[in-house]
DNA sequence: CGGCTTTGACCTGCGC
DNA sequence: GCGCAGGTCAAAGCCG
């Protein structure tokens, strides 16, 4: 795939045709990675590991270097469009889960990032990217709230991509313990919350189905691994330029 | 017994 | 100030 046809499918306005209210240059502008339909229709999400360790980590990327980003997606799409033909010809196991889109987290910093004393309690915590109504706080005393601001200036980056797929809980080759589950306002389905279990790895992710149509799972990440999957081992041999991405 | 899930309690921010 | 909603904690229970 050369890089001029995916910058146009990259253009062409993914969220419009699924619906959403979002034209794509805007989308571009926000920092959402639209998926060509062409691919996404038929992608699985259970393709190659490597390509699901480059979906979890592509929009991390953009909070960086935009124009590594851009690279990276474009590497993406070559490759999985590789892989797609690769298991088309092997398997035709196309019941898996189906990658729709992906977005990034505009703004990178927390509101409070020059946090001191002063700071508790005000109302500085808008305008902290596209999840604004989904501003994280954690739920410790005041005391530890103070000290984990402080220590935790600049915002994880975070990132949700949609999926249709049965299963809530999509295989991305990290190990997650959940932590929590939560009855979400005007929803029938729960949101539920996951850490990674690496020590010393501060990633979480949520998962909750979309309300207008439960076939869809929305999962967020927030913060970056320290590690790489737990259990791809045999996928990651695999020579892939891929891999030069990777944190 | 260790790791994981469940679930009610608790916390904070926000809107009114 | 109060109530609501969302995010996290942590005890209890489950399971291999």
């Amino acid at each position: 795939m050369s890089s001029t046809t995916s910058q146009a499918m990259l253009n062409q306005g993914l969220f419009e045709e699924q619906g959403d209210q979002i034209p794509s240059a805007a989308a571009t502008q926000m920092g959402f990675f639209a998926f060509p339909p062409s691919l996404t229709s038929s992608l699985p999400f259970n393709c190659h590991q490597t390509l699901k360790a480059a979906f979890n980590n592509i929009a991390a990327a953009s909070l960086y270097s935009p124009s590594a980003a851009s690279n990276l997606t474009e590497t993406l799409f070559s490759s999985a469009t590789t892989q797609k033909h690769r298991e088309d010809n092997i398997a035709s196991d196309f019941g898996g889960p189906q990658l729709l889109s992906l977005q990034r987290s505009s703004a990178n910093f927390w509101a409070w990032g020059e946090v001191n004393e002063s700071c508790l309690g005000s109302k500085k915590m808008n305008n902290i990217g596209v999840e604004d109504n989904h501003h994280h706080h954690l739920g410790v005393s005041a005391m530890k709230m103070k000290r984990i601001k402080a220590r935790r200036k600049v915002r994880e980056p975070r990132f949700c991509f949609k999926t249709m797929s049965d299963v809530d809980v999509l295989d991305d080759g990290y190990k997650w313990r959940k932590y929590g589950q939560k009855v979400v306002k005007n929803t029938q389905h729960p949101r539920s919350y996951y850490r990674c279990t690496q020590d010393n790895c501060r990633v979480k992710k949520r998962v909750e189905r979309l309300a207008e149509d439960p076939r869809m799972v929305i999962t967020t990440y927030e913060g970056r691994h320290v590690h790489s999957p737990s259990h791809d081992l045999e996928d990651s041999q695999a020579p892939s330029n891929l891999n030069n991405f990777f944190w």
